[in-house]
DNA sequence: CTAAATTTTTAGGCTAATCTAAAATTATAT
DNA sequence: ATATAATTTTAGATTAGCCTAAAAATTTAG
């Protein structure tokens, strides 16, 4: 059975959604999360249920069914690929790609998505630092932690951002700091969580309001 | 104003009707073309002349504005620039793209069309030979025939194909034809219309079922 | 030039996805 | 523990795009 496009915003919004909060998806949370009042979202709710997508149960919340966690995960498999493709061979910026990715994810064609793969060099990463999902639906988990809570003394790599606003990013690139870029937490400074932090042997403070928008994931 | 994804394929059909029969565009012409009914065609045209898109009188059918132009221009100018993009990148044979350009050409981004169009160094045809519009919507008209009509003792360079049918493409394979190939027209046998054609110095009889899917331009 | 055939439009309905307002259910707080 | 608050669902409308059937306009044929 198809899915349409409007079908596929709902379960990966479910999908998100169930990743941080664990146990039932409420009505509400997916109506703040796709921008559309609580009514609606019951109504989709039960065509998604019908389809065996979700399992619903009136007032008690929702959860994906294996199906329905596959439909999500390969979207996100998609628009994933698809901001790697945006940044690495169109020069688009972190903060550029999530628009155009959220339309792209949703073209059906599997070998588009099988040939994006194999020229991109089957990438495990998008340019936020988030694992792209196998064609079968696994998940690496990057034990990525945000460089707020890293421990002082330890080297980490940085797999990603928060935060992609173009001011963050201009942030990022003036001090030279991207994917992969490896940095030693030298020091915290507990009055103001400020963090001294080594790069390429140049020392720089980052304040919390910095380091709580960076990925990083020890060596 | 923007345009739905919809209303971009009833002007992309306007278009192409527009340029074979000239004049006025007739319902049940467009009804055919984006396989629906009329009464379906008559609602859109009503919509798309709200939006100026058409110039649209009852019982008279209907021809595109400058704007409406010059948005059917530019989905076709995407579409084609996919193309080029799934032949040249991703392994795509010349009747796998069509279906996936005709998804890809509705995603709206000026950034990503542009970056594509840079990526395959601005190319100026399709892989069926026909011209990608500027970004202005200016169109270089090829100059080309269909092999069949070609003169005798003329050298042409293929630039398309009209039936792009694996079984053709395969044919075109196994005689090493493809865009740009130089061919020459030796001799022209009235009785069946079949053709003599030097292609490297190997001599060739095509079929006029052959010739007249071949679309090249003299040299 | 009129009658028949064809084309096009109108009228009225359907489905998907949304909304508002009101009703039903569940959660919370004294 | 029960009244109030919050959440969720239902009921009834709306819009885009499509349909069928019937009416209107145009074209074609004799």
């Amino acid at each position: 059975m198809s899915t349409t496009l409007t079908e596929e915003n709902y379960l990966k919004a479910i999908y998100h959604i169930s990743q941080q909060s664990k146990s039932e998806v409420s009505t509400n949370a997916i109506a703040e999360r796709i921008d559309a009042k609580a009514s609606s979202v019951t109504d989709m709710l039960k065509k998604l249920a019908d389809k065996s997508l979700i399992t619903y149960v009136k007032y008690k919340g929702v959860t994906l069914t294996e199906t329905g966690r596959l439909t999500a995960v390969d979207i996100i498999r998609k628009h994933r690929l698809w901001e790697v493709f945006l940044v690495e061979k169109l020069n688009f910026s972190w903060d550029e790609v999530h628009d155009v990715a959220e339309q792209l994810e949703h073209i059906k064609s599997p070998k588009l998505i099988a040939e994006i793969d194999a020229f991109l060099g089957f990438p495990t990463q998008d340019p936020h630092g988030d694992p792209i999902p196998d064609k079968f639906g696994n998940i690496q988990q990057t034990n990525k932690i945000i460089l707020s809570k890293a421990d002082v003394g330890q080297v980490y790599t940085c797999v990603g951002v928060l935060d992609s606003s173009s001011e963050f990013l201009k942030y990022l690139d003036k001090h030279q700091i991207g994917i992969g870029t490896e940095l030693k937490v030298v020091d915290k400074e507990e009055f103001d969580q400020s963090l001294t932090i080594e790069i390429a042997s140049n020392s720089l403070v980052m304040s919390k309001a910095i380091t709580t928008n960076i990925y990083v994931k020890k060596i």
